[in-house]
DNA sequence: GTCGTATCGATACGACCGTATCATTCGCTC
DNA sequence: GAGCGAATGATACGGTCGTATCGATACGAC
């Protein structure tokens, strides 16, 4: 039949691309998007240059699906950000958030890498650019309803403008990783984690 | 003599240099590093690749000499803030910096746009990282200065840790700039000055 | 078992890369 | 004006790029 035949090699499709762009990643974060070809992704992916090839026809294709998974990624990790009543204070959240941003191992490190690469390509290529812009839009309107909640409950230095202070947010984030980007392998990350406490300093009462 | 030929040859070398270092620039701007090869910069700046070639040995010289033009401009654009009394504020004074690094022509956002391709090259190259880390360095130094005087001036909310507003300050621009290098050719730069006046209003008492 | 058919690794091709080398031209000295 | 050294534009070379194409192989239908 022809279900039975399609929903397996489906998954293994997917599977498979998801190895591709992780190979990927690693190049990106090692060698930057310079360093990625068609040839160099399937070495590292242990697989032939044709089987990449045949994944995505073209390279485009390739670095917008690795993007999208690395753009996924973090938006899933914006995505667990919840408001309201815990046993956190919503500052704190957002501190706690802002924290958990910063690398914390290789991996982390390696991250902050391929975004900086991508985010460099957002610069020359409308459609990445417009990618981010929609994961701006989706950050931003998260950090709004945070905001708006701790100065409801009180939280908050009174009188601030919250979209002004949310747009500031995402300025930090970014300014945050592409600073952790640029670093030596085993620096110390105490000026990022000076810099998140003294935003939060400033956007407490 | 030795003299007369070598100097104006010597000057000459240098705006050569100078002219090549800005074609890359124009070309960063437009299509990334990736985009960057000694025969499209030779065309660019309309003149041989073996110009190029002779004037720069390798490709590294080549980038990292108009990374350094790059850097310096921006060097140059810190060096003129002046801390003390004028007939600004320094927390005014800084606003006025902050608001000065946004692009207002096609030149400023191409500057933002070559600057992330930099950016994202220091995230691979030690080299371009650690003279990044030197001109933050600098700046933060510079930064701290205005904070102080700021403070003896009693401008600014009191119980602030200043060394850290100054990391807070550097993680801004540096996500300023990236976040204009991303945006498209006509926009608004609204999100940026509401982060800016946002940062500024935290600051004041 | 045989035969389409779909998937695979390998190869081919034209273009561009960084760099080395070279023939030519220009400017200067004598 | 002749001769010479330096500066120049063009070409050569080995390599990698993205992509198209091809022979081999595995596999389900009959």
């Amino acid at each position: 039949m022809c279900q039975n035949e399609r929903v397996p090699k489906a998954v293994d499709r997917e599977s498979r691309r998801r190895e591709i762009a992780e190979a990927l990643h690693r190049i990106a974060a090692r060698d930057g998007l310079e360093g990625v070809s068609v040839r160099t992704v399937a070495a590292e992916a242990r697989m032939s240059a044709g089987a990449v090839q045949r994944e995505f026809g073209t390279k485009d294709e390739l670095l917008g699906f690795a993007f999208q998974v690395a753009v996924d990624e973090v938006a899933d990790r914006f995505g667990h950000v919840r408001i309201g009543p815990g046993h956190l204070t919503s500052v704190e959240a957002l501190r706690q958030v802002l924290l958990g941003l910063l690398p914390t191992d290789e991996r982390g490190l390696a991250r902050t890498r391929i975004w900086a690469a991508f985010y460099a390509h957002a610069a020359i290529d409308p459609l990445f650019a417009e990618t981010l812009s929609a994961l701006d839009d989706e950050t931003r309107t998260r950090f709004v309803q945070l905001l708006e909640y701790a100065r409801d409950q009180g939280e908050l230095a009174p009188g601030k403008d919250l979209e002004a202070v949310a747009e500031l947010l995402l300025v930090v984030i970014d300014g945050l990783w592409m600073g952790c980007a640029r670093l030596p392998d085993g620096s110390s990350l105490d000026g990022q984690r000076a810099a998140i406490e003294a935003v939060i300093a400033l956007l407490e009462r």
